[in-house]
RNA sequence: GCGGGUGUAGCUCAGUUGGUUAGAGCGCCAGAUUGUGAUUCUGGAAGUCGCCGGUUCAAUCCCGGUCACUCGCCCCA
């Protein structure tokens, strides 16, 4: 059969799926509005300057993962590679710095243009976590707070690790960041050819590289703690301290970095090891360079982003939140359908799921309900519609009893629907 | 963007050392059972063997390309 297919990348969420992905957004919605976030949408496209100025120009991102087209106005207009760009735009549109501390939540769809493979699309869908206007760790701390209550909530905590570091502040890393060029470059010819791009571009990188001859290059590199000046060292201790103080696990992991240069402090991954080599379930770290990078006021902020598609191979089928149990109407015989469909429609209006087939004989619409996994069906015929009562059948139990038509919606109620 | 693997029914997979009608299980549809489901029994539909081209008397099978998926790299959620 030729097959319609949706375009490389993309995804038709349905059936189970869109229940894994309906469990996840309202864990989610639920943690981060008891730490009192709003949500915010905004649009999943932006002018494309609003992206490059952010991730810069020569990130992985910006140079060949972005959707970024002319539209009829001739505007250059690009698909949300990530959440906080946008957010950040939208502070500064709104002119929010006057209402900070601004903690917001978001969800949606997001765009890489890249090679798919398992855990990783080309549109896939994020939750994101932001608050920015508090320069204070405490903000680090609910936020790290903020995602460890999702995992547990999730049921996949377990399965899940916290690797934290601290890249520090400005002055701290880019001291560090020398330091590292300098050492790199003395050892340019046992630097993989990966690394050596690195060194160019994105020298921190390399400490993340998973070539075997870097790694022992990378042992002897210098560590980022030993350049972290008394503000970076205070206020990695205040996260740590906050952390334990919630009983909070993590793992100091002084090679997890970020490249992009309005991160500094905490950087932050939780990491599993059940999904391939796209392991990481949840990801984010402090940028207070990055609202005054995009032209706004000098405002820090922390945050973090989750992908759902990857948080949905984790979730066990026992947490998923289960479609109600409907209750299937059965008409028996034609000159019964009106009155079935009052009968439906009043069950509706009191709250309760219902179907009614289209068609078939009582055998077919016993099948259909049982497919369904209806909890009731009930038949309604001539005879019972005389008597104004209907017959309800309990499908666990093969049981099945005459409820009087007034009584039918409680009934259906006190057997928890 | 780079390298490897895979592609047969809705799903999971057999199979053909190139040969005439391509199979199974599950699912689906129908009947046994036109006022009672999940079990059972019987029957049925469903495939241009991913797509295009090449080699061949003959290709689902061999070769090339392409698309999709997949594993890894880059990078990232």
């Amino acid at each position: 059969m030729a097959r319609l297919q949706p375009v490389r990348g993309t995804h038709d969420i349905l059936g189970e799926m869109s229940l894994r992905f309906r469990t996840i957004f309202e864990i989610f919605r639920s943690v981060a509005e008891r730490y009192s976030h709003e949500q915010i949408d905004t649009p999943i496209f932006e002018f494309t300057e609003t992206f490059k100025k952010t991730l810069g120009d020569t990130s992985d991102v910006v140079t060949k993962e972005m959707y970024t087209f002319e539209d009829r106005g001739g505007e250059q207009v690009t698909l949300r590679p990530e959440f906080t760009a946008g957010i950040a735009r939208a502070f500064i549109s709104n002119c929010l710095q006057q209402s900070t501390p601004c903690k917001f939540y978001s969800f949606g769809p997001t765009f890489r243009y890249e090679r798919p493979q398992k855990g990783r699309m080309r549109q896939f869908h994020q939750m994101d976590i932001e608050i920015i206007g508090v320069a204070e760790a405490q903000a680090d701390i609910e936020v790290l707070a903020i995602a460890q209550d999702l995992l547990n909530e999730l049921g996949i905590a377990k399965h899940v690790t916290l690797e934290l570091n601290s890249l520090g502040d400005r002055e701290s890393r880019m001291n560090y960041r020398a330091a590292l060029v300098q050492y790199f470059s003395q050892h340019r010819d046992k630097l993989s050819k990966d690394s050596l791009t690195r060194l160019e571009k994105n020298p921190m990188r390399i400490l993340d590289s998973k070539d075997e001859g870097d790694h022992l290059l990378i042992e002897k590199a210098p560590r980022i703690s030993e350049y972290y000046n008394d503000t970076s060292k205070v206020f990695f201790s205040e996260v740590r301290e906050g952390l334990e103080g919630l009983g909070i696990d993590y793992h100091i992991k002084d090679r997890l970095v970020r490249g992009l240069d309005y991160y500094c402090h905490t950087a932050f991954e939780f990491t599993t090891d059940q999904l391939g080599a796209q392991g990481t379930v949840l990801a984010g770290g402090r940028y207070d360079g990055l609202v005054e990078m995009m032209g706004g006021p000098r405002t820090p902020g922390v945050g973090w982003a989750s992908g759902m598609e990857r948080m949905a191979e984790l979730i066990t089928y026992d947490i998923i939140k289960k479609q109600v149990r409907l209750v299937a109407i059965v008409p028996v015989g034609d000159k019964s359908h009106t009155t079935a469909m009052k009968i439906a429609h009043d069950l509706r209006k009191a709250g309760i799921v219902v179907d009614m087939a289209y068609k078939g004989n009582v055998g077919k619409r016993m099948k259909r309900a049982n497919k369904q996994n209806a909890r009731f069906a009930i038949l309604i015929g001539e005879d019972e519609i005389v008597r104004s009562v209907a017959m309800v059948k309990n499908l666990d139990k093969g049981s099945q009893e005459e409820i009087s038509l007034l009584k039918l919606v409680d009934y259906l109620k006190e057997n928890k629907l």
